[in-house]
DNA sequence: GGTGTGATCGTA
DNA sequence: ACGATCACACCA
């Protein structure tokens, strides 16, 4: 696929409009409404090295806030890795897992109430060359982003970006007007174990997408 | 296409 | 001990 001419650094090019961040209202709100409407949102690393790296949001998982959703890092209350999903809502939460893995996700609710939105997978659109080159191990294009630790992985995000504020850091968020699908696809939560959740329907996904990782998992 | 398993380490 | 995972081996 073709790159698209993007407007990633939010400049107004002679004759084209701008195309404007998600407003920080967007975000205060339930995770499980957020994520519905982050599909087809377009993330954006405005890399200091490669330049702008971005996708659209084709899959995403909601985890609510502290008390209410066992499978949620916000569960037990603030710590040390989570503690971002409690400041302001409309920040960059990203965390490091399985050893090797950073996934990142968009804080949510009012601040102190915890809940966030796991992007699972993007549609790459900008900054392919970075994401090959940050994923060597990739083969086919739907290999770059089609997971959490892989789209992190593609776009150069890490703990270093924990707690970015999305309407000022170099991570942000684009509304190009494509509306989120009328009817999107909807399973429980990959990775939610037997007693943590896993019957929660919190998964949503752009039906078709080929980034998309596959239907409904199976609960372990 | 599918399933099963090892890697690797911060947090609880 | 256990992950909000990935890649690779192997079978079909």
């Amino acid at each position: 696929m073709a790159e698209l001419p993007l407007a990633a650094h939010a400049a107004p090019v002679g004759g084209t409009p701008p195309i404007p961040r998600v407003p920080a209202a967007f975000y205060v709100r339930d995770p499980r409404e957020v994520a519905v409407d982050l599909l087809n949102k377009v993330l954006v690393h405005n890399d200091p090295v490669h330049g702008p790296i971005s996708g659209r949001i084709v899959e995403a998982e909601a985890y609510l806030g502290v008390g209410l959703d066992p499978g949620s890092h916000a569960f037990r209350g603030p710590g040390k890795r989570n503690a971002t999903m409690f400041g302001p809502p409309g920040r960059l939460y990203v965390y490091f897992t399985y050893g090797m893995h950073w996934c990142s996700n968009v804080v949510c609710n009012p601040a102190g109430a915890g809940g966030a939105v796991l992007m699972r997978a993007l549609a790459p659109l900008e900054g392919m060359e970075a994401m090959w080159s940050r994923r060597p191990k990739a083969r086919r294009e739907r290999d770059l982003c089609s997971g959490p630790g892989k789209l992190a992985q593609a776009l150069g995000l890490t703990g270093a970006l924990d707690g970015t504020d999305l309407s000022a850091g170099p991570v942000f968020l684009l509304d190009d007007g494509t509306p989120p699908p009328s009817r999107p696809g909807n399973s429980v939560r990959i990775g939610i174990s037997i007693g943590k959740g896993e019957e929660s329907p919190w998964r949503w996904w752009v039906p078709g997408d080929p980034n998309v990782s596959g239907p409904p998992p199976r609960p372990r």
